[in-house]
DNA sequence: AATTATACCTGACAGC
DNA sequence: TGCTGTCAGGTATAAT
């Protein structure tokens, strides 16, 4: 469910709520990806410091060690003084002096992690390998281009594997290579300079655009407080195949790259 | 080293 | 009404 933007809608709507609190109790459901890597109670009485975000993890730092939160495909968090009682998908909770803050995941692809620091070899393993934050300064469209010199792969699927840069994920994928004009299935290394930077540009506004809206849902992506995103009011090519482009009414392609469906516009992405 | 396939899990939906 | 198969916003890990 959750790409950049919806994370990020997430961290904003508790971070600075939570932060402060001190955590009066933790409570697990079924397992997620990863065991939690900590005796739940060690947590019980340290203080909220804050909540970060690096890609799509959210880092909470508590006064002993930091909680990686991944919401996985299906993950959601909410945030809330009092929350109705936990469902047979609720599978994390965090008990604080400022507010229960529950992971609601179905599909328990979702993570949430223990680590003492963020330089401890768990921490780095998961997050060592991410690329540049879109959304900062330290992507710039000359070192993307540089970068995607040295990738043979599909565009769609270097953008996918989050180590140039992070967040784009599937749905964004499509919709920044149509604004771009750049097929999803362009090796990236034949992707010229110009090109490049207008793919950036694209990564950028396509992202900023749905952080702006509250993030995307097409199904049920809701924030913290509850607030749904509408960026599915205005995807131009995602879940579209079959039905006119927006730009030039051409019939949006539907293709699978490495398990995951693409969709393009035969057109208006024609190389 | 880069790329591709696999695995994790549940629910919704289409077609029979 | 079942049943089966397919698909779903991710990504670490294994295999090639």
């Amino acid at each position: 469910m959750p790409e950049l933007p919806e994370v990020e809608v997430t961290r904003r709507s508790f971070a600075d709520r939570i932060a402060g609190g001190t955590v009066r109790g933790v409570a697990l459901g079924k397992p997620l990806r990863w065991p939690l890597g900590v005796e739940p109670d060690a947590l019980v009485g340290q203080c909220v410091r804050s909540v970060g975000r690096r890609g799509k993890y959210l880092l909470m730092e508590l006064d002993g060690g930091w909680l990686l939160l991944h919401l996985g495909m299906s993950g959601s968090l909410q945030f809330a003084p009092v929350l109705p009682p936990a469902g047979p998908h609720d599978h994390f909770e965090l008990d604080t002096s400022r507010g229960r803050l529950r992971l609601h995941d179905p599909r328990r692809f979702g993570a949430v992690v223990h680590v003492p620091s963020l330089d401890h070899p768990r921490a780095v393993r998961l997050l060592g390998g991410l690329g540049v934050e879109p959304l900062e300064a330290g992507f710039d469209p000359v070192r993307f281009h540089q970068a995607l010199r040295l990738r043979r792969a599909p565009i769609k699927q270097v953008l996918l594997a989050g180590d140039i840069v992070v967040g784009v994920g599937n749905i964004y994928a499509s919709e920044a290579l149509f604004r771009a004009g750049i097929r999803p299935t362009t090796r990236a290394d034949r992707i010229s300079g110009p090109r490049a930077a207008r793919l950036h540009g694209a990564i950028v506004d396509v992202l900023q655009r749905a952080l702006a809206l509250g993030g995307s849902t097409l199904r049920d992506f809701l924030s913290a407080e509850g607030q749904s995103g509408y960026f599915q009011l205005d995807a131009m090519v995602y879940d579209r195949a079959g039905q006119p482009c927006r730009q030039c009414t051409t019939a949006i392609r539907t293709i699978r790259q490495g398990q995951r469906s693409t969709y393009f516009c035969p057109l208006c992405q024609a190389r």
